[in-house]
DNA sequence: CGCGGTTGGTGACAATGTCACTGAGAACGC
DNA sequence: GCGTTCTCAGTGACATTGTCACCAACCGCG
């Protein structure tokens, strides 16, 4: 990503005039964060904004007990927004964010993105814009943990993760933590995905052999 | 509320400069809002952001089925400023604001908003401040929902609705919503305390005798 | 007083989570 | 190759929480 043009990749900075991009341009940077990596977490609060240009953030909680839950994850051409909240409040977040891929993404100072912010309505646009969807992710999520059935999620969940192919690289555990549940019911209901012949399953792969009915079941939410 | 010195109940506001004080107060008007009143919600969308000056907005969430939970409150001295992302980004907010208590507001409206963010740098900082305490209440919701075990949410939620006087006037149905869980729980989960001699029940009032005994099941968390 | 709506109690059952344990593959060193 | 060790998945027993159907007590009101 050798380019200037970054910012047309993002929706809500194409309108931005050029005195603006060019400052978005000149006072930021990319960096590239290898799979895996915290990129912020308890103890490691974020001092950046960041704009992923290529890659996939999760963005997931974990309790005391070591349970842990996905809150979302930021794709290319979003935005960390939900960051700057606890950049500017100081605060300490309790959520962690992790590449989950090799991650592309540019960095905006505190300082670069509070005037930013100040100068441009469309920029603030954009921040609020970025803020109102993952927020209503947020909901979503209370939403389903509070009152959604872990067949009907799960179901949603692999079709989420499929992107396309039918096959699924994970385990049962790393399922259990996108639902926030525990390793054994996920076990049971791919099993029970299984006798129905929607889902094979392999050591650490899962494949989807009948997205119909499993689009079917998610349906019913 | 008749003095236009209701910015210094606001902690954050306090450091505004002279002009921008001025702006606020001449932009904005007050409202009073009767105990009850549904203030925003799905189809009704929020047109301003509110500074609470006196009462308590409930924020909550229903799902299809019909039950509902208590995200967070907004309290005399704090703001709505989760409404603003979406009033920026014109999105549809999921959950709904209701008036707990008579409810008096300051309303400034979107526009003013705006420019007040884009002016002022102690502005800004009092607007994402506020956005990272409301996100961190939101986490710990999924927290609680995804990990918390009912005895202990209940005796939290207890403790905090009961603000200082033994008695809580509620149903049992009001605390399933609070929780996000069914009335019988709540009834099960009261009788257990009542058995302990923790807390005395009547028809739509519950009296808390031992609130040591509760913290210290709270605290277990 | 009787009536209807609200509130709370209860038992049976379903769904999900917890615990303890087992066995099957994969990875690694020798 | 061969065993050792670790990760991953399967299982039964049980605890907790949610659902359903129903009843009883209480309240306000005509």
């Amino acid at each position: 990503m050798n380019s200037k043009n970054w910012i047309t990749r993002f929706e809500g900075l194409s309108g931005l005039p050029a005195d603006i991009r060019e400052r978005l341009v000149s006072q930021s940077r990319t960096v590239n964060v290898p799979a895996g990596m915290v990129i912020f977490g308890p103890g490691k609060s974020p001092e950046n904004l960041l704009l992923l240009l290529d890659g996939v953030v999760r963005v997931q909680q974990s309790s005391e007990n070591g349970r842990e839950i996905v809150l979302y994850r930021v794709e290319a051409g979003q935005s960390c927004v939900l960051t700057t909240a606890c950049m500017l409040a100081h605060e300490q977040y309790s959520a962690e964010g992790i590449a989950e891929t090799e991650v592309e993404a540019v960095v905006i100072p505190r300082e670069t993105f509070d005037r930013l912010v100040a100068d441009s309505r469309e920029f603030r646009e954009f921040v609020f814009t970025a803020y109102g969807r993952r927020i209503t992710d947020l909901f979503h999520v209370i939403d389903d943990v509070a009152f959604g059935q872990i067949d009907i999620r799960l179901a949603e969940r692999l079709l989420a993760l499929s992107r396309g192919g039918p096959e699924i690289q994970t385990t049962h555990q790393q399922l259990a933590t996108e639902l926030g549940t525990a390793r054994e019911v996920i076990s049971r209901q791919l099993q029970d995905f299984q006798r129905r012949g929607w889902v094979t399953q392999a050591r650490g792969r899962i494949t989807l052999d009948d997205k119909a009915a499993l689009e079917a079941l998610s349906e019913q939410a």
